[in-house]
DNA sequence: CAGTGGTCTAGACCACCGA
DNA sequence: CGGTGGTCTAGACCACTGG
């Protein structure tokens, strides 16, 4: 075989972890030992710690000092949260958006949501994909109101929300609905209707964790820390 | 001397960086190498990369691969973002927090609006000491609503706006007009008046970018990285 | 080229935890 | 007690940058 494709044993081992936990070989609780990664990958343990350390930034796992390190759960109250922070957040930056929008950008998101539709019929289609050019066009109106630094500061709050749609993955989405949310919003901005905009993009950002709900508390139950309560 | 009430190097390494950064001791643009520092704190490069590490998690120092780490500019621009964030989110706070409060809880308010005018009396008064109640109180409804996680991504990405602030304490900060604001923040939340609040919150808020502005054109250019549009 | 950070090793000793 | 992470050393070699 050949070797050494790696480049960078640090970034391997997270990568390989990270993988792991999303596709749920490693589940939420469980424990992983840093003297086990160092063998399993053979490495010392500057990489690993390099590695785990990573996964702690981003919230997929949590050292407990002297204890061990874990497989982070899933909090349902701060997902509700980011989600609560996002809807606040980016209702202010369409309103903004829609005062100084342009002809040549609305097209732009036109042509976004005609690719979505598009990309749900492509015989190797994959929820990522949607996922992605997702992101792209709500990053639209933060990237023309300059407000990039605060879309960066949601997403990478937004971790534990991503590992949420994984599980989504494993029942099913609707994208049609997604779409079809993603027009209402276009038509709200091309009328400048600033209070129906906020409404639906309400419920738009709300629509995957309600409707998961119920999928959750029977089947992921373990995987979360809170009961659900509020 | 005695030695070794230090404990962990890589932490003492970050204090001192961390405040001769705060303290201007080392400006904004300058480069600081991973082996001087080494020489000047006499230990090896892990504690040191460990240190600049978590500098530059918090936005103090970036690090160019291969060529060196240097002190961050502040970045105008971010910290507008930030503020804008902050009241779109805060705005939506305070009123959920209107219609779930409480006497108790009012009064708890009323209590550290009353210990922020007795600070400023107090002889050994600090800036620093003020905005801790500042802080305090703004985390309140945070608090009661049950969206701390909402706060403390705020806080983690203020940092830049904690730098900035520590350049308005070489000017000077009108602490009464803060309260004031504090004040009528308060009115509205008892009279349940959202619309009033949401207007008086955001001038609060703005209030400091606004007022340093003139002061910093003039005085600490150096420090930022962008000139003044927008 | 010399200097910087990027990465890694192979140890070491310590502090804390639970059984 | 043994296992875990917490911390640190003293090197090493690599990859890229700038002059």
């Amino acid at each position: 075989m050949s070797k050494s494709e790696t480049k960078n044993l640090s970034y391997v081992v997270y990568e390989e972890l990270k993988s792991e936990i999303l596709g749920l070989e490693l589940v939420p609780g469980q424990a992983i030992s840093e003297n086990e990664i160092c063998k399993k990958f053979n490495v010392s343990r500057t990489p690993v710690r390099d590695a785990l350390w990573r996964l702690q930034e981003q919230g997929f796992v949590a050292t407990m000092p002297y204890h061990g390190t874990y497989v982070t759960k899933l909090n349902m109250s701060e997902i509700k949260q980011l989600i609560y922070m996002r809807i606040a957040v980016e209702t202010n930056v369409i309103c903004d958006f829609i005062d100084i929008t342009t002809p040549m950008i609305l097209e732009d998101v036109r042509y976004m949501i005609r690719k979505q539709e598009a990309i749900i019929l492509e015989k190797d289609f994959t929820p990522e994909m949607f996922y992605q050019l997702d992101l792209q066009m709500h990053a639209v109106w933060f990237e023309v109101t300059g407000m990039m630094k605060i879309w960066e500061i949601i997403q990478d709050a937004q971790v534990h929300y991503t590992r949420f749609r994984k599980l989504d993955f494993e029942t099913e989405t609707n994208f049609a609905r997604i779409i079809k949310d993603h027009k209402r919003i276009f038509e709200m901005i091309q009328n400048k209707d600033k209070v129906g905009l906020a409404e639906v993009l309400k419920e738009h950002l709300s629509y995957s964790i309600e409707r998961m709900k119920p999928h959750i508390e029977i089947n992921y139950k373990d995987y979360f820390e809170d009961s659900f309560e509020a």
